[in-house]
DNA sequence: CTGAAAGCGCTTACAG
DNA sequence: CTGAAAGCGCTTACAG
């Protein structure tokens, strides 16, 4: 009736409580013998190691936490969380770690409500590491986790590796070069990048990367902000392209979408302005989904391996748990799925 | 240096560790000047109750589990996942209480691979209750937990409550009878129900509610079993339309989709027919999401409150885990959003 | 190769 | 109202 337990296990098999330890973890000190049967009885009665009596004596959770600091409603209709989760949890799985996750709304004005949950998870001993999303400017979370000595590793950010921390930083520079050559191939010479929120540090390397390349392939471009959502892509493009004449010099022949959901509200402004796609106006996402493959017309895009980012952050985690020296990894950068919403430029007769 | 403790906190204050831990959770047995005492030099000290020495002595790990069972590539792009595990945080978080995901792949041809992780879990006492999804016929999961003695809420479940299971169930009827009225005013007399995973519980209750509201109507359907994704939609919508006549009395001028993936390759799917919607036929998703708002023509869908789905099941799980008597709840049935894609029918001169 | 013992940080009867 | 003690289930030096 009582739970299996070592001691139970002990008992049953008249030895102390440490041989059945050193058996069941594999550790020297039994004989072989010995460790057969403990092994046996143990999977007979089904035993399995009281998580928190081993986190308590080891000081180890054998989890990792994830805060993400999101409106909820706005969270679902991301399908990048959700695809970077799935290859988290691969790697966790396979490495019999657990994922601890929470989803915390932005505080307006405030401080902001995740600080808190990284404080206590610490203090709680909870997790032995986290993974960082939305790196930003001058990162609040940076200075607090070194200070709780909290491992942790910044997906798809910039940061430099420290005792404890590390990155898996993404190519931006190489993603930027991929679209803005695809778009200077097909005669492209002005465009436009909506970027998701501003003070996120990828965002800012996009940016740049992306007027880098353009400069360089002597094409004009203007950045404007938006937040991710479907409905600020659309506004933003409703506001960017207002006004402007399609033969203009300065009309934008193509718009580049920091993720999906922007995209397809941009396709939604679009028609509404009466702009065909993309005989008039071309639309690339960074990020791929469902939704650009679904949407009309659907919408070129990176194909970034999101999951795959998942793994490798997940693993670069596990590494710094267990001691060893952090270190960035790089992913590889990105190829561009071709689809009906680019489009190659009709050369206007003033040009 | 070391990590605060209540023995490091007794030390400091002269006093047991027992009056501190009085003291620390609110409990009689201290006076309230000592209270103030012991808690003002936590605050000051940062202390946080260790999770695992807690767990360990109470039984309890203030932590909820959650397997999703669901191939990894496609887990991204479902939005019902992501909206209700935001509900399910809101509460949680509200009650201090921590959620455990685990995404496994299912197994082909073999066990379900979600049931070992319940059992290890269990043994682990690693949560102290799991939220059940997509309950099937049969499922291998109730006799389990039962074994287990593990409380468990079936997440817009069938299953009948039991000594620690309950279920959150949706109105499959009212939502049916929203959808099919909602035809019927506009003239539809034959629809097509396209379902998602045959084999789940919820499917087989809305297909046989949306077949019995649709006979009282004098509508005559035909049920098409679909997987919940957008290229098995599109697929199943091709199937089921290829070869009839838009004229024909037998060619359905409504297409219900059991979620808003698959109405958006539904969409995908008339496109390539060359059926126009909605004059010719009228698409409604039993799920909303950006999807449907965002495709072209955006898809009319029932409202359901996915988030509030996830916070009254979370809600129930933690009463049932505190010891109340489990019992199910009813969700409310959801409105229907009027959008492009839902038409009124143009009657044949033959009818 | 094996056993007796201390310790991880908490909670909780039980005496005073 | 407070203190000394046992216990939750594990791990891990330390003796034998």
């Amino acid at each position: 009736m009582a739970n299996v337990t070592i001691a139970s296990l002990a008992q049953q098999l008249g030895m102390s409580k440490a041989s059945v330890s050193y058996a069941l973890n594999g550790r020297s000190g039994v004989s072989e013998e010995t460790r057969a049967k403990v092994l046996s009885l143990a999977a007979e009665l089904g035993w399995y190691p009281n998580s928190s009596a081993r986190a308590l004596s080891q000081s180890r959770s054998e989890a990792v936490g994830i805060v993400l600091l999101r409106d909820p409603a706005d969270v679902g209709s991301e399908p990048f969380y959700m695809s970077v989760l799935a290859g988290i949890e691969a790697i966790l799985g396979e490495r019999e770690q657990n994922l601890m996750l929470r989803i915390v709304a932005p505080e307006t004005g405030a401080e902001r409500r995740d600080l808190g949950v990284y404080r206590r998870w610490s203090g709680e001993g909870r997790v032995d590491g986290v993974l960082l999303f939305d790196e930003c400017r001058n990162d609040p979370r940076a200075p607090l986790l070194t200070e709780l000595a909290l491992p942790c590793v910044w997906v798809g950010g910039a940061h430099g590796a420290t005792a404890r921390s590390a990155a898996t930083s993404v190519d931006q520079s190489g993603d930027a070069l991929t679209v803005v050559e695809a778009l200077s191939e097909r005669g492209h010479r002005r465009i436009a990048y909506i970027s998701g929120l501003a003070q996120l540090e990828h965002e800012r390397a996009r940016s740049s990367a992306v007027e880098k390349h353009a400069s360089s392939l002597g094409i004009s471009m203007v950045v404007v902000a938006s937040d991710y959502t479907a409905a600020d892509g659309e506004m933003a493009t409703i506001a960017l392209l207002a006004g402007l004449e399609p033969a203009a010099r300065d009309f934008p022949t193509a718009l580049v979408y920091g993720n999906d959901l922007m995209a397809v509200g941009g396709l939604s402004a679009l028609k509404k302005l009466g702009l065909s796609v993309p005989e008039q106006v071309s639309v690339v996402s960074w990020d791929d989904s469902i939704m650009c493959q679904f949407s009309s017309p659907p919408v070129a895009a990176l194909q970034r391996d999101i999951a795959e980012l998942g793994r490798q952050s997940a693993s670069l985690l596990l590494d710094i748990v267990q001691g060893h020296e952090p270190h960035n990894v790089r992913m590889q950068s990105a190829g561009l799925r071709q689809r009906a919403s680019l489009g190659v430029v009709r050369r206007h007769p003033n040009q």
